[in-house]
DNA sequence: ATGAATATTT
């Protein structure tokens, strides 16, 4: 017989007992002196399936275990009755029991529903496939519902990534005789499992067609695949049908619930607020699903404000997971006082704070700058998941504590909690910060030991090592031979890794390889090749790849449209930038501080302050570094006071942090226009905050060129005083120009000198030109390049010719005594 | 007596 060759769990009552004897000696009657009165089937199955209802399982298995033969329908009670009670695994134990000590009983359409609902439950595929023999061989006319249990076993036990291999839900669903509603809508959530949403919107569709009427779970079904396809115009419309098909639909709860979810991932939050309003009853899992809607959706204010509603609400609609989103919303805000109060709150109103509530407070306050905090909580956890792990160590690595996270991971493997990709994507994140490619290499043998893969791992190994030097990079990126193995994310990171590190052409000829491939370079790739355009000098490169974007309609992308700006102004064509401004669609601050930045870089100081104005009157937030390009923009064209009213109101009306480059822009466009003294009081007045190199480093510029000797030195013996062990090679030089063109020549040698010892050089300056694809590198008295000498017989014959042509070049500001041909 | 469904931290 089948069954016999089918392994299956062991009697719940006696786990220990392994022989059938045993078990079927536990089924029989406790004590068979006490005889009891004949009860008749229908009696006791009632009294069982009360007694499950009531929550009281085990003292529905004692009244069971009395019964010497069970009929199907009693067995089947059992099953039921422990699967409605949240214990599949008991469940499951007492089918096996059910097969090994009545091997005559016949099981049912019903046995069969429920022990594959158990299987659904507990994921155990194995035992469901043996179900399913039994009931192939078993059963002459299966019923609907068990069908419909067998396509709802595979379709919640299969993998979702596994449905290539032969898409047996599909296969389960074709073979059915007659399908009904809830078959449709089982065959569709399968299509969102699996990540096919077209598909999923299909077979509703051709449910509809097939005159079948829609339940309220088939929206709450399809509801994810819209939202899943960004299809916006759709889920307006479905959301329409569903209106249409009557009052019990749209106030289900559920449908409630996964419409305003479905709404808010698609970004609009005024729909999904509308069907939040409109819901008189609303529960628990409705106020999440809006507070989280808006949390997801980087709209904290409004989750915070709903949440506080929530808090003032008659019926206790608050629990963990509102508090959740609560939190995320405040590490969003990154305010440490909000913080600080949520924690009160939290601690007042739970009894025992969850895990996963207290790694949220971790991860808050390490969001809003407080680490030391994090760490605390962290430290005093009763009891931690990886989670927790994973949330401190990324709290350090966020806060620039690399080391300490590298101890931590250490720690977190003693105590036997194994690394997963958050473990890895963090410690990457730390080896990157670091430059050590050790850690880089070690975390790498690592993953390729523990067969640990996710999605983008490769991109961030390859941005580790691009960024701890490139040793390796390349290694990775070839070791995926074939071309269907690099994703888009590798290709980008490799390119991305290349001009992150200044290596311009190598980065072409990733981008190359990439064209020759035939792959079509996307966004990403676009955002990350446009920036090196412009310092290329070659801007019909530049020009080219925006052909490519807008033929392939990447232009409308907020980031290529930033990239492009960005590139045009680099390469000095603002009027090429403002068309690209004007044409990008969704401009974002990002769009507007590149294109403010553009203008200031350009000395059109008055253009910009326009594009600021209209930027807030367009309602767009202006940040922390929108200001920083206004006031550099004021500074570059000479607009002082506009630079500092603006300042002013950076401070007063849009409460923005200020960091030391809003100083730093003070300091330069005083200093800038001659009001030296002014920018000097201006630094002094800063305090401890001021005393940054970059702000003394910009006064030290303006005191050179309004030759303000006497307040230079003392400018110059401030910022030695602040070098320590900084790399300040930029100021040494600027210094010993300044000792230089007053002639102090001997100052200028000592500096120098000074310099050489503790081995600072400026970082060598160097040019380059594209010649029919290939790139020429220049570094001065560079003689690698293959045709040098004709390079330098061609510079020779050009120096003639501008001296003949009366050029006298200006020699002051260099740091030598050299002569003129020079 | 049996089947399908919503919110969650790194």
């Amino acid at each position: 017989m089948a069954s016999t060759s089918i392994p299956l769990p062991l009697s719940p009552s006696s786990p220990a007992s392994q022989t059938p004897t045993t078990a079927t000696a536990t089924a029989q009657p406790l004590s068979p002196t006490i005889s009891l009165p004949k009860l008749k089937t229908p009696t006791i199955r009632s009294r069982l399936s009360k007694l499950c209802q009531d929550g009281q399982p085990h003292l529905a298995r004692q009244l069971f275990d009395t019964l010497p033969r069970p009929t199907t329908v009693l067995w089947n009670t059992i099953i039921i009755g422990f699967i409605c009670n949240n214990l599949p695994e008991e469940a499951l134990l007492f089918y096996a029991q059910m097969k090994k000590s009545a091997p005559n009983t016949k099981c049912d359409s019903y046995t069969y529903s429920s022990t594959l609902k158990a299987c659904a439950d507990t994921r155990n595929i194995r035992v469901g496939r043996a179900l399913h023999c039994h009931v192939l061989r078993c059963l002459s006319n299966p019923s609907r519902i068990l069908y419909n249990s067998l396509l709802n076993m595979y379709s919640t036990c299969l993998p979702g990534a596994d449905y290539s291999s032969g898409d047996l839900v599909r296969k389960v669903f074709d073979t059915m005789p007659k399908r009904n509603v809830v078959a449709w809508n089982t065959l569709v959530s399968w299509y969102v499992k699996t990540e096919r949403y077209e598909e999923a919107i299909l077979q509703f569709v051709r449910m509809m067609k097939m005159r079948i009427r829609p339940s309220a779970v088939s929206f709450v079904n399809v509801f994810p695949a819209l939202s899943g396809m960004r299809d916006y115009k759709n889920a307006n419309a479905l959301y329409g049908l569903l209106v249409r098909m009557g009052a019990e639909y749209v106030s289900d709860l559920f449908v409630v619930s996964s419409g305003i979810f479905m709404f808010s991932e698609l970004g609009c939050l005024d729909f999904a607020r509308k069907i939040f309003d409109l819901c008189s009853e609303k529960n628990t899992e409705i106020w999440n699903t809006m507070v989280g809607g808006y949390a997801q959706n980087n709209l904290p204010i409004e989750a915070i404000d709903l949440f506080l509603q929530a808090t003032q609400s008659e019926e206790a609609v608050l629990d963990e997971v509102t508090l959740l989103s609560a939190l995320t919303a405040v590490s969003q805000l990154q305010r440490l006082e909000l913080a600080q109060q949520l924690h009160a709150y939290v601690i007042k109103h739970l009894r025992v704070i969850p895990i996963f509530i207290q790694n949220a407070i971790i991860a808050m306050y390490s969001r809003c700058g407080s680490i030391d905090k994090s760490f605390q909580i962290f430290h005093e956890m009763p009891e931690r998941d990886v989670v927790s792990w994973n949330t401190m160590v990324s709290a350090l690595v966020h806060n620039g504590l690399d080391d300490e996270a590298l101890m931590l991971v250490r720690e977190m493997q003693k105590q036997r909690f194994e690394i997963d990709s958050v473990t890895v994507t963090a410690l990457l994140s730390a080896a990157s910060n670091l430059r050590d490619p050790n850690i880089g290499k070690q975390t790498y043998a690592y993953l390729i030991r523990h067969r640990i893969e996710f999605e983008g791992m490769d991109s961030y190994l390859i941005d580790m090592y691009a960024k701890s030097g490139l040793v390796g990079a390349l290694q990775i990126f070839s070791e995926k031979s074939s071309a269907q193995d690099r994703d888009m994310a590798t290709w980008n990171s490799m390119i991305a890794g290349y001009t992150q590190n200044g290596m311009i052409e190598e980065a072409f000829v990733v981008f190359r390889l990439m064209l020759e491939q035939k792959l079509l370079p996307n966004s990403v790739t676009l955002a990350s090749i446009l920036p090196v355009c412009s310092p290329m000098g070659n801007i019909d490169l530049g020009k080219q790849l925006h052909g490519f974007s807008v033929r392939n309609m990447l232009d409308e992308n907020v980031f290529v449209g930033t990239a492009l700006i960005d590139m045009y102004s680099k390469s000095g064509a603002i009027a090429y930038a403002e068309n690209v401004f004007r044409e990008t669609g969704l401009k974002n601050s990002v769009t507007y501080t590149t294109m403010i930045l553009a203008y200031g870089q350009h000395g059109m100081g008055e253009r910009a302050l326009s594009l600021f104005h209209s930027m807030q009157d367009s309602g767009i937030k202006p940040d922390a570094i929108t200001f920083v390009a206004v006031l550099s923009a004021c500074s570059y064209a000479g607009l002082v006071d506009e630079g500092l009213q603006i300042f002013e109101l950076m401070k007063k009306e849009y409460n923005i942090r200020l960091a030391t480059a809003h100083y730093c822009c003070v300091a330069d466009m005083l200093g800038r226009v001659g009001r030296v003294v002014e920018a000097y009081e201006f630094v002094k007045g800063l305090g401890e905050e001021g005393n940054v190199l970059e702000i003394w480093g910009s006064l030290l510029g303006a005191c050179r060129i309004h030759e303000q000797f006497e307040l230079g030195k003392a400018v110059a013996e401030k910022l030695l005083e602040l070098e320590k062990g900084n790399d300040v090679t930029g100021y040494h030089v600027l210094l010993s120009n300044m000792y230089a063109e007053e002639g102090e020549w001997e100052n200028a040698s000592k500096l120098r000198k000074q310099m050489r010892e503790k081995g600072l050089k400026k970082e060598t300056g160097y040019s380059w030109i594209e010649i029919s694809g290939r790139i020429n590198r220049f570094v001065s008295r560079d003689q690698k390049h293959h045709q040098c000498d004709d390079v330098y017989n061609m510079l020779g014959q050009l120096a003639m010719e501008m001296k003949a042509a009366g050029y006298r070049p200006f020699v002051s500001s260099s740091l030598h005594k050299v002569a003129d041909s020079d």
